[in-house]
DNA sequence: GCTAGACCTTGCCATTATGGCAAGGTCAAA
DNA sequence: TTTGACCTTGCCATAATGGCAAGGTCTAGC
């Protein structure tokens, strides 16, 4: 039997809250659900796995745009998994890139928080690293 | 002498873009600069330094508000070092926070790239483990 | 049957830091 | 004088989410 969840219990089984569902809806990744007479959203089981696949997705990192194409090709019984793959590594960059810019960052303030004597003075090696030296 | 630049010269000689600083100080990260009579806005050395500290801060991945905290204890010559060094540990918190974020999403989606054969096939383990286990 | 409370609806605003565009004023060089 | 590079303000857009408000719906208990 076809059961079919309003969104609050939708957003509890996948993991998703009420308003991220509508917003997925309004922004196109979600089909419009079936509607009861008082206007009520439905989901059905298939549409569930949706949800639960955008959330999975989503736990990733992958924004709404990725999603909406892993969501065609995975809907895609003629899909290549080499253009799942390349998604993928696609996605991987950008969180090696993101890595990488933070962990630049991470070891430059470390290094000036080592040197800050974190006491009463008013001497601080991290601040002196931000002013500029003054000319003259 | 007091050399005057325009946000233009001033953009370039601290790293920012005209658009940036009007945006700094409109959040009240920075004092209202003085005007040409045709209203252009003039920045002396001193608040170039400031701009040049705010560029320095944002490098390192501070927010705008960190940065408002930050320039005040600067300009405050009774600071005390504790305050900047935790205001620095809280951000390095926050950075290492944000890549172990990164990281895991990194290590758990190479897995399953790594496990997706990339070819013409329709099968792709990244996929599979983004689609819940239908039931039935 | 009525009422309270938990749900649903839409819609608008806020967040964060930045970019873009538009319509208009200013200034300097040719 | 004209042209081009600059400046002004103001509004809109981004990405993904949360919050609030005003209103409709449904269900359980009395």
């Amino acid at each position: 039997m076809a059961t079919l969840l309003t969104i609050g219990d939708a957003a509890k089984a996948s993991g998703l809250t009420a308003k991220m569902i509508r917003h997925y809806e309004q922004s196109g990744l979600l089909h419009k659900p079936a509607r009861t007479e008082a206007g009520y959203r439905l989901y059905n089981s298939q549409q569930l796995q949706q949800l639960s696949f955008i959330h999975q997705a989503r736990q990733l990192g992958f924004s709404l745009s990725e999603i909406q194409s892993l969501l065609q090709l995975w809907q895609n019984p003629q899909r290549e998994s080499r253009a799942v793959k390349q998604l993928a590594e696609q996605h991987l960059a950008e969180i090696a890139r993101k890595i990488a810019e933070l962990k630049n960052m991470q070891q430059l303030l470390q290094q000036l928080a080592d040197s800050c004597s974190a006491d009463s003075s008013p001497h601080c090696a991290i601040l002196a690293a931000l002013a500029p030296k003054a000319a003259g």
